[in-house]
RNA sequence: GGGGGUGCGCCGGAGUGGGAGAGCCGGGCCAGACUGUAAAUCUGGUGCUUCUAGCUGAAUAGGUUCGAAUCCUAUCACCCCCA
């Protein structure tokens, strides 16, 4: 598996490459979308392969460890089979949830103690074991186990937890080596700078990351309620000092026009909920800005599907389509959602 | 045919048996929020108006009273029991 930098933009620093894995090849920049529990929410995989035309999708280590469980999707022969996805997965490693489910944890230098939000059962998460299981599930892409402080942090204890993820990454470098998975094909890891919103803090960070020498590197921490100039500004930085050979993956951006600012600061990789969790509330993200499909004026005045235009991407553009997917079936706006945040590139 | 009961706002429920309510709880609806998904979740609104306030309003029409969603009469609708 590997990076290649097939062009640099003259204007600023957009890029534009390929990432090779085990279940095809990704065009960069790219769009993820967000399949947490083994599906991508208000959609399936036909529309997802065929009309939104995903790369590569997401999966949560720790919603499919709590359910189905590892072990199911193991058995099932990877979580490619078990959703019948034959593109690439990216599967996020837990360290999100240790910050978005704060109040159910304990973290310590051995990993994270948690319980359960479905049963309240208590389960321990390391570095080790969060890489094991991400090599049971048959990722294509194996995410570090790290911890993302949350917005506003002090200096101090962003610094503690910097070093900490940069342990975690150590050990989780250590299991990916050394532990045989159940998949013959290649899998490989992605560490994750973390530093909040502290630039030195960031700058010792990205260089720590760099000499695992990974095809990708991943920014966390951000777009967790910090003001979008603070995002910029670190993602700036983070680029600046990240290798230029590598993909930069920013974690969990976002909106329209945060992946298009931070895709000319050098950003190759992005995911993010919102337009598949926005589009199951009929929110959808176009080029003419943010449409609420549920309006009164979107259901008004219906008319019927243009099937004299050219394209698909034109026909999904005009409102009477939109509108008529309203009332077909709400649920469609995913696609929509989906395929427009993809219209920007 | 006889007897009993119940009727309020888009819907359902609770509550109220002369000093009150444009109230309560659900739902629906309307609007907003959501950034590596504890998210079919969360927040606000939901009679009218000239909106820091005022007006109309408790099935319908009357009556009693200083005052009625509440008491009385008639009508209408629905429910239960008896025949």
């Amino acid at each position: 598996m590997a990076f290649q930098l097939l062009h640099t933009d003259s204007e600023c620093r957009a890029r534009a490459g390929v990432l090779q894995t085990a279940h095809g090849s990704i065009d960069t920049p790219i769009f993820m979308p967000v399949g947490t529990r083994a599906t991508v929410k208000a959609t399936d995989n036909y529309y997802l392969d065929n009309t939104i035309g995903a790369q590569i999708i997401l999966g949560n280590t720790y919603h499919l460890y709590l359910r189905p469980g590892s072990d199911i999707i193991e058995s099932a022969g990877g979580l490619h089979k078990f959703m019948d996805w034959k593109k690439p997965i990216l599967t996020d490693s837990g360290g999100y949830q240790v910050y978005s489910l704060g109040s159910m944890r304990k973290i310590s230098e051995e990993g994270v103690m948690f319980n359960s939000h479905i049963d309240g059962s208590r389960h321990f998460f390391t570095p080790e074991n969060v890489v094991k299981i991400q090599k049971s599930i048959g990722a294509d892409i194996i995410m570090a186990f790290d911890e993302c402080p949350p917005y506003p942090s002090t200096y101090a204890y962003a610094m503690k937890s910097m070093k900490l993820t940069h342990r975690w990454l150590d050990r989780c470098l250590k299991t990916f080596h050394e532990a045989q998975g159940p998949h013959a094909y290649s899998q490989v890891f992605a560490p994750i700078v973390q530093g909040s919103v502290f630039k030195d803090l960031r700058r010792e960070s990205c260089a720590f990351v760099a000499e695992k020498n990974s095809p990708i590197n991943a920014i966390g921490g951000l777009s967790v309620g910090e003001p979008h100039d603070k995002m910029y500004e670190i993602t700036d930085q983070c680029t600046q000092h990240l290798p230029l050979d590598k993909a930069r993956y920013l974690m969990g951006v976002g909106l329209p026009e945060n992946i298009l600012e931070c895709i000319s600061m050098g950003v190759d990789m992005f995911d993010c909920v919102l337009p598949s969790r926005n589009a199951r509330h009929g929110i959808l993200y176009t080029a003419e800005g943010l449409i609420h499909i549920k309006n009164a004026r979107w259901k008004d005045d219906f008319s019927p599907i243009d099937e004299t235009s050219p394209s698909p991407l034109s026909r999904n553009h005009s409102k009477a389509y939109l509108r008529h997917l309203f009332l077909s079936k709400e649920i469609l706006a995913s696609q929509i959602a989906t395929v427009h945040n993809l219209s920007f590139y």
